[in-house]
DNA sequence: TGCTTATTTTTCCATTTGATCAAAAATTAT
DNA sequence: ATAATTTTTGATCAAATGGAAAAATAAGCA
């Protein structure tokens, strides 16, 4: 009837070995998915990467479209994150400058993620088109209703809803997907670069380039 | 002494073939690299795309690192043109807003060119750090200075010039590089939207988000 | 303990891939 | 037209790739 192997984590309880396995796999797919895309990462370099052999690998994922699936879905989720803790009764100023922080300290902390996201979307997100056109697009009109109240409001410029939401991704996602252009052009000062990156971001979208009176 | 084949472009006058192929593989392999990367691409799929034999293509280009050079040497030019044309002399608030215009323009323009660019530096940009490292590095201290000069002549607010330029950068690219997510979010409605961006941006950017008095 | 399941390794295979080369075809020059 | 040159092709190769099968080993549990 179902799977006998263990990868039929769904009808089976996972072994301790299967669990320790399967997040070694995962961080190494990551990591070279990141790097390579789908088509150009190897299930060996992989394996390796993971410490074990491919084979062995091919054990805990059927496949390496199954396995990108896998690490794709993990990376959706912590990258909707933010944008989901958006409260629409906060004080505008306030809710962004959280926002643009949690997106900042997301680009940092988990930069590899954010590189295969953008890996994924560049290459025409085969995989992730459908979310994106179902669940993500429910989640931005929810929020771009938000941000229009604020306008309504007065609380904030009129802008576009979806304009200061992209770049509000795009700002923050930056500073992980172009991380290496960055460190070509800081050198060693890119580090200390990166804890100025939330408060310069913030004040600059918030308060805008030309001088307040 | 030298190459006698009809790659070798620098000793021997280019046909008029030579001239037509190369510009069919370069046009090729830039929607393959941008698309798979570098491993990810296969020489096969670019001369299929270029219409024509592997080997065909291979008489053209030593090897497929050599066609990815090409390639990428040619898309670094444009990438960098708008940002050498920023003035010291000129208006702040009209220089930034052509600049805007100008990065958005080539992001709608050239999306492919600006995609590979993306790409590789996600890669970590094996091929282009050298390039980033020296040339770009130098042009962006000049603009750097410039930035630090309109600061300090208070005609814009006080910010980081280099989060000020990676945030141009970054909400410009973004409507070439994540043009799939995009798509995704706003369906039909996109290509209208494209053509508000480069306003729209320049708006935030200059006014920021808080309500000016 | 023995029996069952889970894990790992070894071996193998069919494709794909980047690259080469000699010969054929097409183009250009004399 | 004939010779010289450039372009294209077809055959081929060695390495790498995703994946499957089977055999060997290790855990887990009655």
């Amino acid at each position: 009837m179902s799977d006998r192997t263990a990868r039929a984590t769904k009808t089976r309880k996972r072994t301790r070995i299967q669990v320790v396995n399967e997040e070694k796999i995962l961080e190494a797919a990551l990591e070279v998915f990141a790097r390579y895309g789908f088509k150009g990462a190897a299930v060996d370099q992989i394996a390796a990467a993971a410490g074990m052999s491919k084979p062995n690998l091919l054990y805990y994922f059927r496949s390496k479209k199954a396995l990108y699936i896998a690490v794709l879905r993990r990376t959706l989720e912590m990258w909707l994150q933010p944008l989901e803790d958006i409260a629409a009764e906060g004080d505008p100023e306030a809710e962004i400058r959280d926002y643009i922080a949690r997106k900042v300290a997301f680009s940092r902390s988990h930069a590899v993620e954010s590189r295969l996201f953008a890996m994924e979307i560049i290459q025409g997100a085969p995989i992730l088109k459908e979310v994106l056109e179902t669940r993500l697009r429910e989640l931005v009109e929810d929020k771009v209703r938000v941000i229009e109240a604020w306008v309504a409001a007065g609380k904030i410029a009129p802008v576009d809803p979806h304009h200061l939401i992209f770049t509000l991704w795009a700002s923050t996602q930056h500073y992980a997907d172009f991380d290496a252009q960055i460190r070509a052009l800081l050198g060693a000062g890119a580090e200390d670069f990166y804890l100025s990156a939330d408060d310069a971001l913030s004040d600059l979208l918030l308060k805008g380039l030309l001088p307040r009176p």
